[in-house]
DNA sequence: CTTGCCTGTGAAGATCGTGTGATGATTTGC
DNA sequence: GCAAATCATCACACGATCTTCACAGGCAAG
């Protein structure tokens, strides 16, 4: 079984609260030049994706937590109907786009009453397929929603997505919506410093004037309410003439907290290049008319 | 404008629960030989479907109350894209599946980006386009099948979703049904907070539009009736900026422990009696004036 | 050490979001 | 067709939240 992973979801590529766009999917085939080339289009995507070249059991698949997969039936043989009924049945949430060579129109048919979403005759155009992936993905992302909650933490703090809240221990830090917004985007980002004028464009969504102070009042709140929740903590680093940085610091003395380290050294973020690349490719395509 | 009407159909498509196979779908078209073809067979299937020969608006459509359109790009014309988005903007649980003449690659990504659920170009057999007006309509229906028959307990209250009520003991809430389906809604979702725009999509079918307070005055009378009958629990609790999060909290305070409040989170009811005092700590939010 | 920006802090006013009651439109049942 | 139930909208009030401002203190370059 050939396997390879690439790419790999950092942090939340947009803001916080919109739905990431990135998906994770698999491509069942052996065509390796439409592999090629549609793996080439998921890296650029940022898709975490998967190339299987044989047949693989449901469990497997389930295990792998996949938005969607992509399947030449070819590969399957004989097997073929069986095989995606069962899959159908064991995974009803996953998106099963076929995507297979010159086909009947009863056996189109049959794939799709069995539980295949979308149905792609080769030859094709590797953007088609993933615009499809993408339409499948889309219908199937609001039964199960916010199914992809994990809660960050950082020190004594939890942030969970899903209760718009972070919490120390079992009591909420009762943030307001703008407060949670940038804790998690602070936290998403942990490590690295994120400067005014990127925080505010997420947060705010357009661009920052200058002599705005609303991104200093709004640390200045957050760190006040995470200073009275978990005093021996401190999480909101200042960078003068940058931005700010979040990273859990315990004050404690006598336990040195392992992972970070005392004081960290300005890192230069140079932005989310994916960002732009991505809205590039999206205008690609979009300019024709019927 | 062509219209006919066959069958008849109650239920409203995105009412939680139900789960006919029969769908009610409306072709934008004017092939008088596709439409008939495509007509008899959606006849002998017992779908509610209309023919429609003209654009028509997007409020007109969200009247209709379909499952899923089948529209010719053609007869849009040079409007097609426009026409698309604002329909996928204002329906985002519509099924849309362009059926039209030949198109590039560019084409189809550009509409299937846009919101369409699949593209079918003509020639076509008339049994295909039925096939994916049903995998797309599958993929938009609820996690269908256990939901019917598990009762939601929170609190003193049972959620009955096979009789569209709630009770508190013995006596129904006497819940309409706008009413039932937010409540069930809300309980489903477990203690997290859905945004007002969730709820509201998911009621009602369509995108709200700024201004609406119609999830407000649902959330009101639903508490009234809660609070008639159960007094002693709170059930919605208000997440400023953001929406709703259902969770039964009472508002006992016999036990001295002040710091976390009692509360039962939503749970199937797998016939356990002692589930609902086996009331496990669960993180709250500890200001209820949100 | 001094100067000039940058950031922390507190508060006041503006803005926005929500609870509430009422009213008219629409649908449902008889 | 009529009456009751249900739904969609509106206006108002109040409070939460956000924005803005002024001033004080801190940091870095010269």
């Amino acid at each position: 079984m050939t396997e390879s992973i690439t790419a790999s979801d950092v942090a939340a590529p947009s803001g916080p609260g919109s739905a990431s766009s990135a998906l994770r999917i698999a491509v069942l085939d052996r065509d390796s030049g439409f592999i090629q080339v549609l793996s080439k289009r998921l890296d650029r995507l940022g898709w975490e994706h998967r190339v299987l070249a044989s047949p693989v059991p449901a469990d497997t698949v389930v295990s792998m937590r996949l938005s969607a997969l992509v399947v030449d039936l070819a590969v399957l043989g004989p097997q073929a109907w069986e095989w995606l009924e069962r899959l159908c049945g064991a995974l009803p949430e996953l998106g099963i786009v076929v995507c297979t060579g010159p086909s009947t129109v009863a056996q189109r048919v049959r794939g799709l009453r069995l539980g295949a979403d979308d149905w792609i005759t080769k030859p094709c155009h590797p953007e088609e397929v993933i615009a499809r992936v993408q339409s499948v993905a889309r219908r199937r992302r609001r039964p199960s929603g916010r199914t992809e909650s994990k809660p960050l933490m950082a020190g004594e703090v939890e942030i969970l997505s899903d209760r718009f809240q972070a919490f120390v221990g079992e009591s909420s830090l009762d943030l307001t919506r703008r407060e949670f917004e940038l804790i998690e985007l602070l936290a998403a980002a942990e490590g690295r410093v994120l400067e005014r004028e990127e925080i505010y464009s997420r947060l705010w969504g357009y661009t920052m004037v200058r002599g705005d102070r609303s991104v200093d009042v709004f640390v200045r709140k957050l760190r006040q309410k995470l200073e009275k929740a978990s005093p021996r903590w401190r999480y909101i680093h200042t960078h003068f003439g940058i931005g700010y940085r979040f990273a859990a610091e315990s004050l404690d003395v006598d336990s040195p907290d392992v992972d970070v380290p005392a004081s960290v050294p300005v890192a230069w973020d140079t932005g989310d290049q994916g960002e732009l690349a991505r809205a590039r490719e999206d205008r690609e395509l979009t300019s024709d008319a019927l």
